[in-house]
DNA sequence: ACCTCGACGTTATACGTAAAACCTCGGGGT
DNA sequence: ACCCCGAGGTTTTACGTATAACGTCGAGGT
């Protein structure tokens, strides 16, 4: 083996397939494109595609993008994949984008990602449209007005400028664990709230104040938390802690915030659901993995990605993207429970 | 407003730039690049910017990629997001991507996301290069061989054919664990291992019974389980119930099956960490979600993210990547303790 | 004998960018 | 008076693909 200058070890390209097959770029073009039907002889198109085949080729997708002038490549911006809910989102979108030959490029939002403070950059290649979570409507920015269609994940149907918009039935959801605990016979309760300023958590809050309110007797006390199982802890075991009568239950804006309140109250000697009834939102792994199990709201996660990019590729193809919301159910578990016996009323 | 055609919304691109500044499109190109020092005065530089700025200039990625041949973009081949591990994994690789201008495009192996086998039409864009965790070799195909620079996360150092490595020093966490556990007391052990074929739990395994040989009148029994906790609660209840004496450790290869080994043992009326203890591996929010809270060995996710870019940058750039494994750290809490006094020694 | 037409291709072009190669002009050295 | 040179640009080209526009040729109709 001479080590000599290598021989240029360069991708072939539709040239030289052609090439190989002793016909023009073109047909091969037409061939791997599949539009050759009535154009080239099946004899023609069989030799192009054993010379491709041959000689391992790939088309250049840059060159590819620049010719047609689209991507088949969209945006996809959530807060953190940390957060499972978006992972499962991610999940949803890139299946259905997979299932029509296009690709799914991630910004998660500034402060998950360090420097990058670019989202055109980020994709490395130029973007088809934009599927945005509420939650990361922050990092928006430049992307509104790019002139990108873009797609709203769980966002307030208020604001303007969406393509389409693709919403869970968030309020049914907390109505339902409303109803659940009202109906076990809670009356004292306390929020623990996301401190996360957004469409979703914005209506978590006032549909449950909403709904106690119909409720004669009902007491709510909305305590704010960030998004982590430390920070529900604490605040969870400040209000515990609190002089006056104990709440009988903590409805949290999501399972992570419910983590946090079971293990306050395990602190503080309550058990629960004996003592304390705990909801979460969400749904996640970690709500079956804590003991007790959580009661909780599911939310089809997946489903969401799935419209989302459904929708965006409807409106790539100026088709009416499927309207409605995705439909939510409350999953009882084992950390709800009737309030004790004891419990002084309000 | 009459509706006639629309004036076609097409973005503008670096012509339109040099025409609004009257100078040519490759003086344009020159200035945008920043490479026009002793080119190009910097009045006319000025004049190209701020007409950039006005039209609201876009540079053209994919023209751009096709130009130079290289797309900056990197694909990062796991099993699925919604292991925490993988999203930090990402986290971390696109953190260090965004600082040098790259983005990272991901492929989940094909179990997670449907009919997509094509792991290049994933990308929508051409690769640079390949960084794969070794739990997604599977995935791997046609990615080998493809000429593309590959680099292998947490991988065997014997497999051939990859361009740098990133690992973890998984052997030493699991002595770690190994020795803290000894240390503690217990002798009858149960390996509750995950049933993915994976060097890195080939090692945890390996390793945990070598270390358990080294002390005599120890024992240890592997039970395998998929990585949920589901199946973990279900496999550590099996052995739990079975005949002869009962073990007082359960190592588990990562925090969600010492979850559902937690799960086994309160459902059997047995005490964490007082009848049994229980330890983790990988340190997910989980571990400290869980009651009690897991001891685990904390592995740098975020790190193996972002030196596992760092080498693929390194290596498109002819340099030597850094080599070295990353130190794990056993992290005690409190599902570990002294095993019961009355427990029967082997 | 001539025209038509379909089957089977080919040639030419454009996409938007980066950069190599090329111009032009005025000033300074000899 | 001539050459050279650098500053400040411009013209041109190539990247690899998809496709519109254009040939060619033999069979069949009249």
């Amino acid at each position: 083996m001479t080590s000599a200058a290598q021989p240029a070890p360069t991708r072939p390209t539709s040239r030289d397939v052609a090439r190989a097959a002793g016909v023009s770029q073109a047909s091969v073009s037409l061939v791997l494109g599949g539009k050759w039907r009535g154009r080239v002889s099946e004899a023609t198109a069989e030799r192009v595609r054993r010379a491709a085949h041959e000689l391992g080729y790939r088309p250049n997708l840059a060159a590819r993008n620049l010719r047609l002038g689209r991507t088949r490549t969209a945006l996809l911006v959530v807060p953190a994949l940390t957060n499972e809910f978006f992972a499962r989102v991610y999940t949803g979108a890139a299946a259905v984008a997979a299932e029509h030959g296009f690709g799914v490029v991630l910004y998660p939002s500034p402060d998950g990602i360090g420097p990058a403070r670019d989202p055109f950059a980020s994709a490395s290649a130029s973007l088809d449209g934009v599927i945005a979570s509420s939650m990361a409507a922050g990092a928006l920015g430049e992307l509104r007005g790019a002139g990108l269609p873009l797609v709203m994940l769980d966002s307030d149907p208020a604001d303007t400028g969406v393509a389409a918009r693709v919403n869970l039935d968030i309020a049914d959801g907390m109505r339902q664990v409303a109803e659940h605990l009202l109906g076990l016979g809670h009356r004292r309760f306390v929020h623990l709230a996301s401190a996360v300023d957004s469409w979703t958590f914005a209506v978590r809050g006032r549909t449950l104040h909403d709904a106690l309110r119909m409720v004669p007797g009902t007491s709510v006390r909305t305590v704010p938390a960030a998004l982590d199982v430390h920070a529900g802890r604490i605040a969870a075991e400040h209000t515990l802690a609190a002089p006056g009568p104990r709440p009988t239950a903590i409805v949290c804006d999501d399972d992570i915030l419910a983590a946090g309140a079971c293990k306050a109250a395990r602190r503080l000697g309550l058990r629960v659901p004996d003592d304390l009834s705990v909801t979460g939102f969400d749904d996640l792994a970690l709500a079956t993995a804590v003991e007790p199990e959580l009661t909780t709201v599911r939310l089809p996660a997946e489903q969401v990605g799935e419209r989302g990019m459904a929708a965006l590729l409807a409106v790539l193809d100026d088709r009416p993207a499927e309207p409605g919301s995705l439909p939510v159910h409350l999953v009882a578990r084992g950390s709800s429970a009737p309030p004790p016996a004891d419990a002084p009323h309000a």
